[in-house]
DNA sequence: TTGAAAGCGCTAACAC
DNA sequence: GTGTTAGCGCTTTCAA
């Protein structure tokens, strides 16, 4: 990279020691140099602009303080809040992160196979909540390999996971606007039929689902509509909901939308349909990226706490990384929060839960 | 990171071969190996599950196959889709992508030394548009590291540049809304006072004033309002702007935002003040991220070919990681590309340009 | 406290 | 075609 490399010899012939005097100073072993000569050092590092050759160290020491962090879709909005949690975490403890984007599991494996031969310590997996098959990540265990997995779909106990609790989120959302005072609530959901499931999309609408029954709301089939968790499904899911009551003008008055992205075409449907939110139809959704504050009305939502998950995943890969792996996997399930905003508007008259 | 490593030299042992004919295998030398040693070689490689170990190949070679993108902004939207236009030519030409978020120069400097430690081949900077010192990429440039710059504003010309042509696609916005007729427009700009200053603010101010200024339109100070780049800060525009026109009515029918986030930020305010966007003011933006189609109404914008943006700094860093720096350097401007949306509404009666 | 020397896993002359 | 060998820049015993 440069024409002229400056190595730790170069500084070694300079300074007039050896170059395990340097290496040593280089890794502030102090006890083993004397402070002349390390000052010495030090100053003819400076002077000749010595930069230390971290793949060279590297090699020596059989490990690079570099983690692989492996994203299942780089346009997720989850993305780089999480990224950015696990940096938070990684970088002080001195951590490097290489990023591999995998949008399936082929490039999954090519992904662990590259980011291994160029001897990442350790790998953080985000995903979205696909059950793909995993076999390859039990092997990965075997081998020894430290690794943690995120909003994934996996039974493993033996694997490292943290990701959110979607089915008591989506309980929580439901029960949000049953506080309200709203009984007839209908739902967007994720891709119920996806191959393979989605997790999140089929935990959510089960919480959805619970809190209904809890309180022994009916549930009509035309209230739940698929809206694939795309800002296009979300529209074209209210299109779908009025089509239906079209002859029954059985409307919700509420709405679950099990993503705020699904809620933004939702609110632009409504719009069209000259429907107002939340007078006539209420939303709650999931998620709270940084749009769900801009919409109008602004949407009250469960908030998914990405960071964190971010910061939890880079602490149990570190511990792993410092201890080994001997112990029992960490398994956290993350809770959400209610950010309460426009969408759901105020209390109405009768309400059938006083919490 | 695997207890028992398989190296090269494994792999010949049990092949009953040199290690530089494994070697050759390994780097498709075909020339140099006759086909059934090749074979015989590939069947113990798999058997004994090797991997190549990068690290080692790159300290022999004195190149990683890496390069180093560090941006300025982990957040800003422009981000991922620079990264994906980036990716997309950098990994069939078979290199990675090492990340650097580098919010300040103090940070980018480090960034730079801890890449550069760690072998990156070049790098590729994407800035919001400050205008930073940048002294230490002059002095990177002499020490002959490959390199290319997105989005920042720099005057050297021998330094390779990619980035967009704001004034002109300001020009064009506000020409968009003369041609539908509109002669009262106002803008809402970005950070036109920032310390450094930014390049794109200004520039597409200055876009927006040639344009009214080659029509001879009014531009009163009153219409001139600083959003600062921000959502919060088109909403406070908004605000201010009606406040101040409040004894006039003066009340521009179109805005120039400068920004798409500034915009929805603006639609907000506008809706709060019961003002309609087309019908009472049109409004265009820049920049268009996903969100831009999602408001209401969908915003008609400038848009940013960013994708482009990250691809032409790639094949421009590939040349240069190829044929050397000799030649002079690149220095590309992007031109936008008008998004007619909702948010400019339909032809006014009179029209004062036709083209 | 200092230094000499043996590698880490691989490539690339250079011999044969 | 195939093998031998000298490093790439660094860390780390082990002696001195």
């Amino acid at each position: 990279m440069r024409r002229k490399i400056v190595t730790i010899r170069d500084v070694a012939e300079q300074a007039g020691v050896s170059v395990s005097t340097v290496s040593h100073v280089l890794n502030g072993n102090d006890q083993h140099v004397s402070s002349e000569k390390r000052d010495l050092v030090l100053a003819i590092m400076d002077r000749l602009k010595y930069r230390p050759n971290a793949i060279a160290r590297s090699m020596v020491k059989q490990k690079t303080a570099t983690i692989g962090l492996v994203i299942s879709e780089i346009d997720n909005p989850l993305f780089v809040p999480v990224t950015a949690g696990v940096e938070e975490i990684l970088r002080p403890a001195g951590y490097h992160i290489v990023l591999a984007s995998a949008p399936d599991v082929v490039s999954e494996k090519q992904a662990i196979e590259t980011l291994r031969s160029q001897q990442v310590d350790g790998f953080i997996f985000m995903a979205l909540s696909l059950c793909y098959p995993y076999q390859h990540l039990v092997q990965l265990k075997e081998e020894g390999v430290p690794f943690v997995v995120i909003n994934r779909c996996l039974q493993d106990q033996q694997i490292n996971q943290v990701s959110w609790d979607d089915r008591n989120a989506a309980y929580q959302a439901t029960r949000h606007l049953l506080q309200l005072g709203h009984t007839r609530i209908g739902t967007i959901s994720g891709p119920l039929l996806h191959k393979p499931p989605r997790r999140s999309a089929l935990e959510r609408h089960r919480g959805w689902l619970e809190a209904m029954q809890e309180f022994q709301l009916p549930v009509p089939a035309e209230w739940i509509v698929d809206g694939n968790y795309t800002y296009e499904g979300g529209f074209e899911a209210i299109k779908q909901l009025l089509a239906r009551v079209e002859a029954s003008h059985n409307l919700p008055g509420a709405l679950f939308v099990a993503t705020d992205i699904m809620a933004v075409g939702a609110l632009k449907a409504l719009n069209e349909a000259h429907l107002s939110v939340p007078d006539d139809i209420a939303i709650i959704a999931m998620g709270d990226p940084p749009f769900a504050a801009y919409t109008i009305p602004a949407l009250s939502t469960m908030v998914l706490p990405v960071p964190e998950a971010g910061r939890r995943a880079a602490r149990i890969l570190l511990e792993a990384l410092a201890h080994g792996q001997e112990g029992s996997a960490v398994q956290i399930a993350l809770s959400c929060t209610l950010q309460i905003r426009e969408s759901c508007g105020a209390l109405k008259s009768r309400q059938i839960i006083v919490s």
